[in-house]
DNA sequence: CCGAATCCCATGAGATACTG
DNA sequence: CAGTATCTCATGGGATTCGG
């Protein structure tokens, strides 16, 4: 889920672009399978918090290992709050914070984006398949 | 490049869900390491065209295999135009389809967002990792 | 100069089984 | 219920080399 580092990463400067470039960085996480689909899900749901099983039914497709693992890099990263009550069994409440709503707008420019454009990608992929 | 289509589908019917969720797909290209910094630097670029040289060395880290199979990736994508030069030894131009042009507004988004706010998220991380 | 072909590794991610 | 631990495989992507 981090890092793409550069394993050439010799001691070359980069201006803007190399090492920490944040553009790319935040694409490492939203581009990862569940990201974008789990910061959503909590997104339609905000402000109230959203169950590990209820969101589980509302991503269909995911395994528990990577609902799991995204939601935790989520949490590392700010994006997402996690509340757990010491019941038995716990339950566990998760909640967009107001960082991950400001990026759930970001992410809503690409959904927009796609849902309108995808179709002449696929149209421009024919195109060069069939001919 | 291509596809990241359910590689586990077994015996199974895999391709039940959302197969072509739009937004997936985007992601999966504006995703993948270079074709985003590419379409940036063909936008600045924009009308004019850029060889492939060029390009290369306004991309600091791209190998040539990679930012050939960028750049095709985006020309069968019908984000990016390619011209050959006939001559000896060949000269490649690329720019910027009105698609992509589109596209990199969309890219113009994250990218303000990313520099807004990842130094949050590593806060964020920092926070987790010591505090 | 531009790109194709190989080789290779690190990683994302699915399946499955186990724990408090 | 929520999360962890393994195993496994396909893929992205870097290095290098060959071709036109």
């Amino acid at each position: 889920m981090t890092s793409s580092r550069p394993r050439t990463a010799k001691g070359a400067r980069g201006d803007l672009f190399d090492p920490a470039c944040p553009t790319r960085r935040l694409l490492d996480r939203i581009g990862t399978k569940w990201t974008s689909m789990a910061v959503k899900v909590l997104a339609e749901a905000s402000p109230h918090e959203v169950r590990f099983a209820e969101l589980r039914r509302r991503m269909p497709g995911v395994s528990q290992k990577m609902l799991s693992a995204t939601l935790q890099s989520l949490t590392r990263d700010g994006l997402v709050s996690r509340r757990v009550e010491p019941t038995v069994p716990p339950r566990v409440h998760y909640r967009l914070t107001d960082l991950g709503l400001s990026l759930e707008g970001a992410l809503a420019t690409v959904r927009a984006w796609a849902e309108e454009h995808m179709a002449e990608i696929d149209r421009a992929n024919l195109a060069h398949t069939d001919g």
